[in-house]
DNA sequence: TATGAATGAGTCTTCATTCAT
DNA sequence: CATGAATGAAGACTCATTCAT
């Protein structure tokens, strides 16, 4: 991201973020550790933070890396799938335990907790870096799903209306998560709380639809 | 050795944005250049584009730039403060040309086109440089009693709820409009446009105000 | 913008000068490479040497400067200190060749041609700049010993006056090596020999005692 | 110094240290402010000194440095010559109050004081820029002959031995006073005594005059 | 396999000097 | 004549990535 050496090796050999083939133990010791390291530095720094200081913080030499992830944005694309999967998978539970309208509004913050971490993350996405073109694919494949669903549901209960795009919802979300202009990343919660609003609003649609900005 | 290369200059000669003394007519042009030309390089790289590439879109060397802007966050300082004097300007006028209800909706509107050209800005905000801790205080001063004005008429007129503080709103908004996960810039309209319907429905206050996250 | 250029940056990994733990022999050698190629560099453009101009003369990239010696400054040091434990050894040395009078004149000569390999080093250590605090203690630690043992022999042997502080000889030579006026260095030679007479002399008091300043 | 974009153009107007020819007033209270300020800032930080600072100093812009001293080095040498001069004069004045070793010993102190000032010179004078290839002869032409007298003086008297070579003397002089490794600019005057000290010890010539080094 | 040493392009910033006003 | 704006070469330092050990 700024730092255009990039190889644009395509088909670099992807890191396995599962149990891929027989990877030996203490190279998935590694591997776990790199991600866990590169969470927190993301978390920190952003997703630019320097290569050197994951490593060091996981434990290992650079190369380790490099092995793993041939490219930084590698590490970057793996640290947000596994990320990317565990808030998908809170979805199925939240709705188990709570009743369509909360667990709407309780998914929306569990996601805005994720996607806080990620600072940098919506930059580089835009960045026009080949690497991260199949993010937001994946991004979308794993989480509007989970967020339609509990959308449907809601909207089947009558708490919100109905007439609302999942991607573009959570993609809303995700930038108010992302970062703030003023008063920092504390009020994320409740503008996204606001959003929510909105949907709920639609049981009485806004008498000026065009609002909408279509 | 006699390497000072200082930071946090402090009071380094702020350049002149507007007609501040007697600065030679041909400055003020490098000036102005330099202010059409950062904002340009901000808004396709983001904040943290190259002095050098600014320079040469100026059309002028980058001591230039180091005269008139000491350190580079002056730069960005300076053509902040333009546009949010431009933004905050924008809402007297739709105020005169439109109701209430969409007075605020247009501004909303134009405030998304402001911030989408701020890329990397939020960070730098949020970067603890002391260059910047200004600039959320300014960025308030001058566009919450603009959006306030908005907002007390739009409520005076029963078109939204007056329960929104208008720093956060403004913040939130903001945001929104400064990056994107999945769908890139484009839908920052749309979602703003949720976030004012999240306030018209506040004549018909949502069945769980707790959803407000508070 | 997280570009934190920081300075004294105090506790930098100090380059092994001698042997200190395990350093891989290509790192070590070029240590060594780098030692050298400043050291001569120092001799010809005096520590303000480019480091670029280090580096292409070791043989090595920038980097490999920076990674060993983080600071310009840690170079300088290095070279400095590798040179006065030179300088140090060769007092026991020459004692063990010469009578006392004549150590310590040879000796004030080795001094001489050390020193005048450090053009702008006296300005560094002058400069403030805390990288340099210590040199001045170690050069003290090192060589006014080194000294003071040349200086008592001589003295016991009724060859040279006995009311001179070493500290302050030394630093009379050395400035008297580092640079000079007129001539060039090529007198400094002459000039510390008369410094050295000036302490024969002591054997004969001067009359006006007081001429020493104090 | 260092900075090697030298124009080496020769014969660049050389500044009128004093009255040459018609100069308007205004201009000469210009240079005169220049030449003061350029003392102190050469004291301070060294003939390194920014231009800038030495303009801002003086109440005048850079250009009218550049008008007045074409050449930064014209301007470092108008400040010497003029140092030069009051330090040769001084010589007369001397040997008029004192008897013949003390005139001398207070001489050498003057000279200290106005050495002490000039740090960096003496790297400059030897860095090969061909702009500063006449001063040691300038210096050589207005402080020899001032020593020699006084040398001489007190030769004559008995006080001093008479082997000894001006220049060098000067010189050596010169750099004690210029800078120092250890103790810092303070120990100068004493170092220069013990200097003085040798000269008397002439009286009685050492045993081993080898040690001249010669 | 893991390590961390090496590389060097890229970026910021300074400052002597020129030249339009 | 004086001014100070503009220029741009130069130098320090960072960090992604490669590769010898």
């Amino acid at each position: 991201m700024g730092n255009d050496r990039k190889k644009t090796r395509g088909g670099g050999r992807e890191a396995r973020g599962g149990a891929d083939r027989r990877v030996r133990a203490d190279a998935q010791r590694n591997i776990d550790a790199l991600l866990r390291a590169a969470k927190a530095a993301f978390a920190r720094s952003g997703v630019d933070a320097p290569v050197r200081e994951i490593a060091d913080k996981a434990g290992v030499g650079v190369g380790t890396i490099y092995r793993h992830f041939p490219q930084r944005s590698d590490l970057i694309v793996a640290v947000f799938r596994k990320e990317v999967d565990a808030c998908a998978g809170a979805a199925a539970e939240l709705a188990a335990k709570h009743e369509p309208g909360e667990a709407l509004a309780r998914w929306m913050q569990r996601f805005v907790d994720f996607i806080a971490t990620k600072r940098g993350l919506g930059a580089a996405l835009y960045s026009g870096d080949p690497a991260y073109k199949l993010l937001p694919a994946y991004f979308e494949r794993r989480l509007v799903p989970a967020l339609q669903s509990l959308l449907d549901a809601a909207a089947a209960a009558g708490a919100v209306r109905a007439d609302i795009d999942a991607t573009e919802l959570l993609n809303a979300a995700a930038v108010l998560s992302g970062s703030a202009y003023l008063a920092g990343p504390g009020q994320a919660r409740r503008m996204v709380a606001l959003l929510v609003d909105g949907l709920r609003c639609g049981a009485h649609p806004p008498p000026d639809g065009a609002s909408l900005g279509r």
